[in-house]
This record gives C-alpha cells, sequence and structure tokens, in this order.
DNA sequence: CCTCCACAGGAAGCGCAGGAGT
DNA sequence: ACTCCTGCGCTTCCTGTGGAGG
C-alpha cells in the first residue's frame, strides 16, 4: 500500500507548481497586466454605487479571453470592499449565462444570490422575479448585476428577461439594481430590442485582444506566482502566448495551457516543463473538450455526428445536410431506433456547428440547391473516441456503430 | 431573365419529466 | 390529488433564397 501513500504525498508536495490554483479560469489576479485602462473606466462607472446612487447600465463587448470578466470581478470585488469600509450598502451579483441559459435559471440565480431560496423548477419566471423584488425592494442596496456571456441567453430565448431586468427598478422602493452585460459579440448588441439596447448600453465598453506580447505579460505575471522557481524553460511562456495569440489573443487559453503543461510535466515525474510538454498540453485540451461535448449530447446528435464523420470518410472531405441525413436514416434503420426529421437534423448539424465541433457554411450550388456545407473541424480520433466510450447500448449495436464510424479508432 | 432545387431556419406547439403551490 | 410551471427534444408547417441551367 506503500505506492498510495506515494502519490498521495507527491500530490502534497509538487515541485513543479508553488500554487496550480492561480493558473485556473476562474481565478481573479490582484493584478492584471496590459488592462489598467479598462479597470479604471469600469471602477469609475460603478462609483456612484459608493454615494448610494445607482450607477449606469453597461455593456462590455470583447472576445473570449480578453478579461472582461476578470476586470469585472477584479473591480467588483475592490467595490464591495470599499463599501465594506466605508458602511455603503452595495453588493455585487455575478451570473455566468453560459451554463445557466435559461430566463428562470439566470432570475433564479439572481435570487439565490441576493438570499432568496429558489427550487430548482415549479415556479413562474414572474413568481420568481416577484420574490426577489420582494425581498430586496425596501433594503437600501444598490445591486450590481453581472451578466457573464448573455449571447447564450439572448440567442436561445431571446432578450425577454433582460428586458424585465431593466426595468425592475421601477418596482423596488429604495434598492436599486445596475446591470452589467458581458458578450463576445458585437451582433448580439445589434440584434437586442431597441428598448433593451438603450437601456443596457447606457456606457458601452470595448475590450481589444491581447497580442502576443501582451500576452507574454500576462504569462510572466502569473507563472511567478504559479511555478516553483526554475521550472519554465525559458521558450515557454513565449510558445504558449505565440500559440494563443494566433487563437485571437485568448488569454484564458494560454493559461489553459500553461497550467496543463505543467500538469503533464508532473504527471511524467519531470522538473521542469518542456516545449513537449505544451504540445502534449494542446492535444490534451482539445481532447478534453471534445470529449466534454460528444458525452452530453443527445442520442440522435451522437447519431448525426457519427454520421458526418462517415459521410466526410473520417473529416478528409466534406458533406451535405441530405448526404448526412441519408447516412443517419441508414444506421437508425439498423439499430431498430426511430429516426427524427430532416428539419430536426439540420437543427442538429447546427447546434453542432456552435458547439465547434463541425463548421459548415451555407452554400448555394445553384441548379443543386441551397444546403449547408459541412467539415469536421474536431480531431476524428477525438471523436471517435468519445463517440465509442459512450456507447451504452449492447453489443449488437456496436458493429453498427464501428461500420458507420469506419475503421478508425480503437473500439473494444 | 426566370425557374426551381435543396435545403435554411423561423414559429408554434406537443408530450413528457421534474417539481412546485394549494 | 390536482393544477400549473419550466426545460427538452422533437414535429409540423412554413416562408425564404443564391445561383446553374434552361
Amino acid at each position: 500500500m506503500d505506492y498510495v501513500r506515494d502519490i498521495f504525498e507527491s500530490a502534497l508536495k509538487s515541485r513543479v507548481f508553488r500554487s496550480r490554483e492561480k493558473l485556473l479560469p476562474d481565478y481573479v489576479p490582484g493584478f492584471l497586466p496590459h488592462r489598467e485602462g479598462e479597470i479604471r473606466r469600469v471602477a469609475s462607472i460603478l462609483a456612484p454605487a459608493l454615494r448610494g446612487e445607482k450607477p449606469s447600465n453597461m455593456f462590455i463587448y470583447g472576445l473570449t479571453g480578453t478579461g472582461k470578466t476578470a476586470v469585472v470581478r477584479y473591480v467588483l470585488s475592490k467595490l464591495e470592499a470599499s463599501a465594506r469600509e466605508s458602511g455603503s450598502r452595495v453588493r455585487g451579483v455575478y451570473v455566468n449565462v453560459r451554463y445557466r441559459d435559461t430566463p428562470y435559471r439566470v432570475i433564479a440565480d439572481i435570487g439565490e444570490a441576493v438570499g432568496v431560496r429558489i427550487p430548482f423548477t415549479g415556479l413562474s419566471v414572474g413568481e420568481v422575479f416577484g420574490r426577489i423584488v420582494k425581498k430586496i425592494s425596501d433594503q437600501g442596496y444598490i445591486y450590481i448585476v453581472v451578466l457573464d456571456e448573455i449571447d447564450f441567453l439572448v440567442k436561445k430565448r431571446g432578450d425577454d428577461v433582460l428586458y424585465k431586468l431593466t426595468r425592475i427598478n421601477s418596482e423596488l422602493s429604495s434598492s436599486r439594481i445596475s446591470l452589467v452585460g458581458i458578450t463576445n459579440s458585437v451582433d448580439l448588441i445589434e440584434s437586442l430590442d431597441p428598448r433593451v439596447k438603450s437601456s443596457l448600453g447606457e456606457v458601452e465598453l470595448v475590450f481589444p485582444p491581447y497580442n502576443a506580447e501582451q500576452l507574454r505579460d500576462i504569462l510572466e505575471s502569473r507563472a511567478k506566482e504559479a511555478f516553483n522557481p526554475g521550472v519554465l524553460e525559458d521558450e515557454i511562456i513565449p510558445l504558449c502566448a505565440a500559440l494563443a495569440a494566433r487563437e485571437h489573443g485568448d488569454a484564458r487559453r494560454a493559461l489553459d495551457l500553461l497550467r496543463v503543461a505543467g500538469e503533464i510535466a508532473e504527471r511524467l515525474g519531470d522538473v521542469r516543463v518542456t516545449r513537449d510538454h505544451v504540445m502534449r498540453a494542446r492535444e490534451e485540451i482539445e481532447r478534453d473538450r471534445v470529449a466534454d461535448v460528444v458525452r452530453t449530447l443527445p442520442l440522435h446528435s451522437k447519431l448525426v455526428l457519427a454520421s458526418i464523420i462517415a459521410v466526410t470518410g473520417g473529416g478528409r472531405g466534406y458533406a451535405t445536410t441530405g448526404e448526412v441525413y441519408d447516412r443517419y436514416r441508414g444506421l437508425t434503420a439498423k439499430l431498430g431506433i426511430e429516426t427524427v426529421t430532416l428539419r430536426r437534423v439540420s437543427g442538429i448539424i447546427a447546434e453542432l456547428d456552435m458547439l465547434g465541433i463541425i463548421s459548415g457554411r451555407v452554400v448555394s450550388r445553384g441548379r443543386y440547391g441551397k444546403t449547408r456545407v459541412i467539415e469536421l473541424t474536431a480531431d476524428v480520433n477525438a471523436l471517435v473516441k468519445a463517440l465509442s466510450e459512450d456507447i451504452t447500448m449492447g453489443e449488437s449495436v456496436e458493429e453498427v456503430w464501428r461500420e458507420a464510424l469506419g475503421k478508425r479508432g480503437s473500439m473494444r
């Protein structure tokens, strides 16, 4: 049993990391390089809250990994700290809409954050809304409600909730709510109801992407806290920065790379993080992402994905919606499963596109109609592996599955 | 210039599960 | 026990459309 203890002991004193959590996505660092200007802006907009005045609503736009979330959370925590010192009644509420992408859940989260107990389901949105209003109405507080990644909510369910939220203040007696919307796409702002747009967009802020040099500074400052001295080879940080810069300057990506590279080094028992570890990290991150996505897919989405893999010949060619549908029907026939309609498959394909597993462009082929040209963007081997691991339908099914996916990938 | 293909993608709504409130 | 709520995966019905071929 000694080896078990060894595992635990070596986990206790990592040779690579001093403090691994400083590289995790939701860690808010005490210092944000190249974002001083943005921090100032956000802080000065929210500052009136300390005097008991409602700050302007704010819209923040910027691509993923440009520090939007970090800046807002940073300023929010400082604001709350100042409020505590001065006895001001200010509270921040942060909701990431990405995984809570229905009106009900967003409202429920806000409710939880302000201290209303809200059941998982069973109440109407209006009811929950009413409870929140009742709870906070005469507290005399200024609430700063941050809705991160608003895109997911608006795209799927429209902007009703936003409209309701912007109007909530008229129902409150002494409390006030001020909204901060964070989004990745500018188009979103344009697609909003004009009333919401003008209300939420009282102030608009754009976060530009980082360039490789700035990413380097960010990694540098975090690595100092996260890694033991001398662990990183000199080329590591520039390499991670360069790889992430290629993906529109995504700092989050860069930090993930660095962390996973460190984890790999550690797992292998190496004391130094090398270029090779970074390259492996890149593959591992992609594999995990794909596996995560595929695992949570409903059955027919998996079947459609398998059909796409089959039609594209394992990602070498392209497929059209019609071809995929034919293949899909063949698959379900062999499995003895009911088929869904073309409309649904079209929708599933659009969903897979949004998940970043495939990419589809709508193309007109003249006489031969208009369709989506579908290509795989995720690694085929990762996809096949995730799909095969996931099959829980019994033995006979496996054969059909293997046939659909081709001979690639290790089944068994 | 018009047609008409092969779909895209919006809108409404259904049936079910999970879970209130009364 | 009964009613009403939401989310999810889905169907039905629908209108819209870029461009090769006539």
